[in-house]
DNA sequence: AACTTGACGGTCA
DNA sequence: ATGACCGCCAAGT
């Protein structure tokens, strides 16, 4: 049948199953699909998340630096840091603070 | 059909 | 410690 979407699918799986007061990282998703160098091709995912049924919580998504990069991706610059904050999450400088304490990695948490 | 770009990450210089 | 390049997968032009 379709071919070539099974990379987004789990990747929206992924980011679907962040619980809420919890970030990760591109590069922990990729890795938990065991590509852990297409990270950006997950970020890429993000971008068709919109396609999904699903509903995907992409502010819980940042690069490894915690630096909110998808930002500008949420119909604002402020969108993606108001979800966030409101989910308890403290961002400063576009940057989340404890990023490490708050930090969900799908290999360590789902036990792959 | 081919080349370039993209919400990244890691390694090398 | 900082800067630059390569690798990965898919989509857009």
């Amino acid at each position: 049948m379709k071919s070539g979407n099974d990379f987004f699918e789990q990747v929206w799986q992924v980011v679907a199953l962040i619980p809420h007061g919890r970030v990760t990282s591109y590069g922990a998703i990729a890795r938990y699909l065991g590509s852990a160098q297409a990270s950006r091709t997950v970020g890429y995912a993000m971008n068709a998340s919109h396609a999904s049924t699903v509903k995907i919580p992409a502010h819980r998504v940042v690069n490894r630096n915690g630096l909110l990069t998808g930002k500008n991706w949420f119909g604002g610059p402020d969108v993606m840091q108001q979800l966030l904050e409101s989910e308890g999450m403290i961002i400063e400088n576009d940057k989340i603070v404890d990023f490490e304490k708050r930090f969900w990695d799908p290999n360590k948490e789902l036990t792959v």
